[in-house]
DNA sequence: CGCCTTTGACCGGCGC
DNA sequence: GCGCCGGTCAAAGGCG
């Protein structure tokens, strides 16, 4: 329907951007020093709005390699996303896993293949909800979560060739706190980052003839 | 007209 | 087996 299962099996390409973070979009995101081991545990990093972000392998990011342990930015995995900050809100129930990409036709189907698409969450401390990373997100459901007065949305990747997906949900214990939850990789080129480089790379290739 | 959000219904997994 | 819960679908309506 939506080509989700396009991509399944092909292997997973680098994102062109970072699917968060570009400096080319608004409102900017910005780190908090890392949160201690403690905390991180429970919920993904917090990110503030007053501080840049340093550099991030966002390769490595999702490929699941670097970045780890003490960082404030914490990859999940699909199979390990189980416990995810979204969870310790809503007491911990959660079995989304074995539906992820599923469409309705495929839930119907006698068996159903567990993926492992790369998932990562973080929070922000914003008053909207939705942060401008750069991408088109359509929204395709809302619900209310158990343990939480706030619901949780449900965002697709406009892209026709992409799965990606993300849900976004404010804390209910500090409501300044958006937790935004990626799921997948993007297989195409971030589209307002490449709006904004094709003058610039026309510019610099008009410039090298002289 | 195309794209988006809203929202109720539906589905499958899980716990009891 | 049943009910709860989270995730998804899809129709309807809004908006530029």
């Amino acid at each position: 329907m939506d080509g989700q299962e396009s991509n399944q099996s092909a292997p997973p390409l680098p994102p062109a951007a970072p699917p968060l973070l570009s400096p080319l979009t608004t409102p900017f995101l910005f780190a908090t020093p890392p949160l201690p081991p403690s905390s991180s545990s429970l919920h993904p990093p917090l990110l503030e709005t007053h501080q840049i972000l340093p550099d991030i392998d966002w390769v490595s990011l999702l490929s699941g390699q670097g970045l780890m342990g003490e960082n404030i930015y914490k990859p999940m995995n699909i199979e390990s996303a189980s416990s995810s900050s979204l969870m310790a809100e809503n007491g911990g129930h959660d079995h989304q896993d074995d539906k992820l990409g599923i469409n309705k036709d495929k839930r119907k189907g006698s068996r159903i293949k567990k993926t492992t698409r790369p998932r990562f969450a973080f929070q922000t401390r914003s008053a909207d909800d939705i942060l401008d990373d750069g991408y088109r997100w359509r929204k395709y459901g809302q619900k209310a979560v158990k343990n939480s007065i706030f619901p949780r949305s449900y965002y697709r990747c406009t892209h026709h060739t992409c799965n990606v997906k993300k849900q976004v949900q404010r804390l209910s214990k500090d409501t300044s706190i958006v937790v935004t939850t990626y799921e997948g990789i993007h297989n195409h080129p971030c589209e307002k980052l490449m709006e904004t480089l094709t003058p610039l790379l026309k510019q610099m290739q008009f410039l090298s003839r002289f």
